[in-house]
DNA sequence: TGTTAGCACTCTTTTATCTTGAGTGCTAAT
DNA sequence: ATTAGCACTCAAGATAAAAGAGTGCTAACA
């Protein structure tokens, strides 16, 4: 079912016109500020044509037409502008990563506020996933009885702790010399082979504490992966810009959903493995964002990807822009974080 | 100027039905619902009175009165009583607790969550303030040439760390000696402590590496204290609830208050070194506070005062409950957080 | 056959007007 | 000192009318 390049033409104007507006937009309005050469009635008759084919919607009659997800699916996949950001914008972008030296995480959280800030939306960051990252520290740190520290440093510069059960009998030398030994042991591995490996070497000199090793394993398992308090969101306000939220109780829900940590956190997972993501309206999994969409890009440092982050915005957002902003950021993140990280 | 019985039992019927109705109450409605004996003409005698005094105020004429700031201060001050949580919301508080086992900050973390669900209203966690904590270990992990991350653990069962410049000539060999004869040298030592001590034992043998002593020294300094990041907020969406945020804008200044951890961050900070604090509407000094009161506790371990944690929420919120729940979730607290921690 | 001008019709939005009702302040009686 | 009674005020709700934006359809036109 293709569209001619004269309905092209009529539904991009729409969909511009209706993210600058919010309000449904007419065939007269259309004709004039995008310049379109038809008179207004045989713009009526596509755009009647373009409803009957599902991109077009009616609030009632009499009333103009606002853009189906259908719509903004077609507009993202074939009516994208790729405009680079502006010098001026690429220039204050830059200028928040100038003297970012505190760390990673740090790096990465003000990554979010930036990112709200620019694009008026909400702006969503998960901590880097530690998986690909090779080990540089471990250590356990008696606490209490049966209790202890573990902390893991990897090579991104990152430190992960947790508190974990230790054998009762287990003396502070003993943990300070298994720490040791793990740490020369995987010393450079990736994380995601780490507890292999350990099971492998020293495995048998740990039979006595099975029950230690295992909870050891999967702790370090655990800390490698990006865990639910590991999402920085900010902005979220930003949504009350925009009169579709209005509505004081769509507002609630909408900040009810994104204060659902764990819910963004599976989205977000799920689209960590591809490169860039666009999530339109009902496209969306989560009940409470099938009015948004989701637009996600990888963060990477020497082309390893270490986690991903993204815009929560209205599904009229200004795809261009958010999509111009992500690049800018990633490659701004790749710049910073890479002063943090070595070479293979 | 003092009060007599009537005009307090008046004012304070008032407060109680505002902080339930949140809306203007008049003569007529308190005579009912707070079972008072004298006719509503005297009531309204008295409220005129109140008015002038400066506890009450008008929307307009012909509308009921409210509570003004320095109402609440008095009941605040005279006028709470001090209801302690049901069983049942002590038992569900405590369920809450009852299978945390991750780590003095996740705890804290989720306790802001608790604090938001039961109250309704918004809730500030402040990470430990490690200035009281006892060093455990401490750890310098070279990353890349001249750039490490400094570890630091406490008693607490709390991690903190930054990356930090070393000279470039500096070898792994001397990172971990180091590493280790801090750890030795301050072990049980008070975090606040430990900068001087440093100071005073090992400043000669760093002679020659004067910068990067003080650097890291600073950098300690800065781990132990609890930064801007280390505020957990949790329910502001719970603000739409009530009717003076009806106004989208009200909402989104709120919002945008809120979400600027730093501002927060320094109000926490100023309540820290007390118990208890109340601050009502205009004493705030937060510009985007002064509709709201902040209703602040400290935590504490075996008497060791920690960190601080709170509510905001609207001038008419329900002080008694708050205080209750503040209550209830400190001793929560203590008892939970003990368990990571050894005694003196 | 595709395009367009014209027009009647629809339905929301805005504005104006009226009504209702809760609550007050004041006065006069108790 | 207290209270019943009453005129008055003002926000909020209800109703009605008017305005305006936009449509669909028909008939004329190239």
């Amino acid at each position: 079912m293709e569209l001619d390049q004269r309905k092209l033409q009529i539904l991009r104007a729409i969909i511009d016109e209706y993210i600058l507006s919010a309000s449904p937009v007419g065939s007269k309005s259309i004709r004039q500020s995008a310049d379109l050469n038809w008179s207004s009635a045989t713009i009526r008759n596509e755009m009647a044509d373009l409803e009957a084919l599902g991109y077009l919607a009616q609030p009632h009659t009499s009333a103009g037409r606002i853009p189906s997800d259908k719509a903004y699916r077609l507009y993202v996949n074939q009516m994208l502008s790729h405009a680079a950001l502006s010098q001026e914008e690429l220039k204050l972008l830059n200028g928040y990563y100038r003297n970012r030296i505190d760390g990673i995480e740090s790096v990465l959280r003000s990554t979010a506020h930036v990112l709200s800030e620019i694009t008026h939306y909400t702006a969503i960051v998960m901590m880097p996933d530690l998986a690909t990252n090779r080990l540089r520290h471990f250590q356990l740190v008696p606490l209490t009885e049966g209790k202890a520290l573990s902390v893991i440093v990897t090579d991104a510069g990152v430190a992960r702790d947790s508190v974990i059960d230790i054998p009762p009998d287990m003396t502070p030398d003993e943990l300070e010399a298994l720490s040791r030994t793990i740490t020369r042991r995987c010393y450079n591995c990736r994380m995601s082979t780490v507890g292999e490996k350990l099971i492998k070497e020293i495995g048998a000199e740990l039979k006595s504490r099975g029950d230690f090793l295992s909870a050891l394993l999967e702790r370090l398992d655990e800390s490698s992966q990006t865990g639910m308090n590991m999402v920085e969101l900010a902005g979220a306000r930003n949504m009350l810009r925009y009169p579709e939220y209005n509505d004081v109780n769509k507002a609630k829900t909408f900040l009810a959903t994104v204060e659902q940590r764990d819910s963004i956190y599976r989205m977000m997972k799920k689209a960590s493995n591809m490169e860039f993501t666009i999530t339109i309206g009902r496209e969306n999994e989560q009940e409470g964002l099938q009015d948004c969409s989701v637009v996600t890009a990888t963060y990477r440092v020497n082309d390893m990807p270490l986690g991903t982050f993204g815009i929560i915005g209205p599904t009229r957002m200004d795809y261009n822009r958010v999509i111009s902003v992500l690049q800018g950021v990633q490659q701004n993140l790749a710049y910073v974080l890479q002063s943090y990280l070595k070479e293979d």
